[in-house]
DNA sequence: GCTAGGCGACA
DNA sequence: AATTGTCGCCTAGCC
């Protein structure tokens, strides 16, 4: 539901769906056009990303800047995140609206729009309507009078970007059905011979997809030992599994993982993902919602595609079905080298772990030579290895009991690296306390671009949730700001390919440090070239920004 | 049908 | 207690 604004003037826009009846549509933008199409005209609305749509698939152009009050509230009172327009013109506004709940449902029972009789939804929109306005009002006066760095995320980044993301989503991406379907059929197949070779070696019928059933076969029948407890009893999960597998050389746990990693490919991807294709182009149209996660990152829903398989073997076979949208195309595939790891080296100004990055060395052999205090040549792959687990746990606040778990290494031999890394890198030491004391001062934390998370945790009376702040604290400024950085590349890419003179590519695809794009196999080169520019020069850091290109048939084929 | 818990996919 | 951020599947228990 929009609201377009021009001077002096208000429409509503009663759009009921994304397809179909658009009777009213019709009438209203014919009234609307002309100024929507006006680029001085702001639009307004909530969720103004679906909005955007319906208007394109209508045939409508919308220029104008535009204004949404759900991004703005959230960027705005980052503590109300996740409430409704209901919510937060109660809260704001002290107005009671009826839920859109109440008028499409929820859950399995919720039904489209296109399905509300036009006489309820006349009642409903105008309220709508009247509250988006009126949230609007309060919102831009918010916006004048907010500091300076925030009101430029929210005004320069965060709105345009909304257009970026319906365009993203509008074009979607290719799904190879035929290869799913064999790929469905040879899963099941191996999943029912490992159900019967589950049942055989515990001697027990019983369903593996209950970690309760598992438990009792496992610790119970078998007598296996207990590993590790969960809130309500004892934990069955892969680091468990392993363990057991390891030490017990009964053939179960082996067979459980394996049954494991098959059915969640079965069940998440390969077999749902076939209903996301739109009979329209026959295309898989993802979302991404620009205020999903607390941090600044997008999140990505029906389906998720932030996190399609790609570590083990079956699972790049599903990364195998996405394909680009037509013959000639391919799928490229650009994405920040370690871009959390150089987004501290800037934010923390440390000498030594800047000059590893300027030299262009591998950071993680690199800190290992340093905090062994051995050559650069002599670094193992173990040694490695840690210096790498370090190197991503210190911006989640990792302690040495967490590391040493995470590695299966001695507590002492965790304690002692992580102790030699802060001596070796003390601008970063210094940087992780100055997050924890703004968040201790201020309440809430800011990113390279002045998005502000509350961090309540850090007053907390209990000593747990104080410790979560702390890494609430540290974390959110890295990863918010690494997603601030990729969220200007996103914006300054999809202007630079409208441009008259853009290769013929279109973002498709976000996965936090990843851009992919549906390319035309002659613009290739252009198109690499366009976002190694644009994503190495987003922003102006004190170490150099890297970025790795991969194209091919495929979305696995489009990795480096 | 709804919710909580366990689990696991991705960054 | 012990590493951040997401989304979604399955089971189990309750209504």
């Amino acid at each position: 539901m929009s609201v377009a604004v021009a001077p002096g003037r208000a429409w509503y826009l009663p759009i009921r769906g994304a397809e179909g009846d658009h009777l009213p549509l019709d009438a209203v933008l014919e009234a609307v056009a002309p100024a929507l199409e006006a680029p001085d005209v702001t639009v307004v609305g909530q969720n103004l990303k679906y909005d955007l749509q319906v208007l394109w698939n209508a045939g409508a152009r919308v220029d104008g800047p535009i204004f949404d009050t759900m991004i703005a509230a959230a960027l705005l009172h980052p503590e109300r995140r996740g409430n409704g327009l209901d919510a937060l013109a109660q809260d704001l506004l002290g107005v009671t609206l009826v839920p859109t709940e109440a008028l499409i449902g929820k859950g399995k029972r919720q039904i489209s729009m296109l399905e509300v009789p036009l006489e309820d939804l006349a009642t409903y929109a105008a309220e709508d309507a009247d509250a988006t306005w009126r949230l609007y009002e309060r919102l831009r006066d918010e916006l004048r009078a907010a500091p300076t760095a925030l009101r430029d995320l929210i005004e320069t980044l965060e709105f345009p970007l909304v257009a970026v993301l319906a365009r993203m989503e509008r074009h979607g991406v290719g799904l190879d059905l035929d290869l799913l379907e064999e790929t469905r059929e040879a899963l099941e197949g191996r999943v029912a011979a490992l159900r019967d070779e589950i049942q055989e070696a515990a001697g027990a019928t019983f369903n593996p997809d209950s970690p309760a059933q598992l438990g009792e076969v496992l610790f119970d029948r078998l007598g296996l030992r207990v590993v590790k407890r969960t809130k309500t009893g004892r934990s069955t999960d892969a680091s468990v599994l392993e363990t057991l597998a390891a030490e017990s050389d009964h053939p179960l746990p082996g067979l459980v993982l394996r049954y494991r990693e098959l059915t969640k490919l079965l069940g998440t991807y390969v077999a749902p993902l076939p209903g996301f294709v739109s009979a329209r182009d026959g295309r898989l149209h993802a979302s991404f919602h620009q205020v999903g996660a607390a941090t600044g990152r997008l999140s990505s829903s029906e389906p998720n595609i932030q996190n399609i398989p790609v570590r083990s073997d079956a699972g790049r076979m599903i990364r195998r079905a996405f394909v680009p949208s037509g013959p000639d195309r391919v799928l490229m595939s650009a994405d920040y080298s370690q871009v959390e790891l150089r987004m501290l080296a800037h934010l923390s100004g440390d000498a030594a772990m800047r000059e590893a990055f300027d030299a262009g060395l591998d950071v993680h052999a690199f800190v290992a030579a340093q905090v062994y205090g051995v050559p650069l040549e002599e670094v193992d792959d173990e040694r490695r290895q840690v210096a790498k687990t370090v190197n991503f746990g210190i911006v989640y606040g990792q302690t040495a009991f967490g590391l040493a778990r995470t590695l299966r290494i001695p507590q002492g031999d965790a304690a002692a690296f992580i102790e030699a890394y802060k001596a070796r890198y003390p601008g970063i030491d210094a940087f992780l306390a100055t997050c924890v004391a703004r968040a201790e001062a201020d309440g809430y934390v800011e990113t390279i671009l002045g998005r502000r998370r509350p961090v309540p945790e850090i007053a907390s009376r209990n000593r747990n949730q104080r410790a979560l702040g702390e890494r609430l604290a540290i974390n959110t400024v890295v990863q918010g700001s690494a997603a601030d950085l990729i969220k200007v590349a996103m914006r300054t890419l999809d202007a630079r390919l409208a441009a008259a003179d853009a290769p013929d590519a279109a973002m498709i695809v976000q996965v936090h440090d990843e851009l992919v794009f549906d390319v035309a196999r002659d613009a290739l080169p252009a198109t690499e070239a366009l976002a190694r520019e644009v994503m190495t020069g987003a922003m102006d850091l004190d170490v150099p920004l890297v970025v790795d290109v991969a194209s091919g048939a495929t979305w696995a084929d489009a990795k480096g």
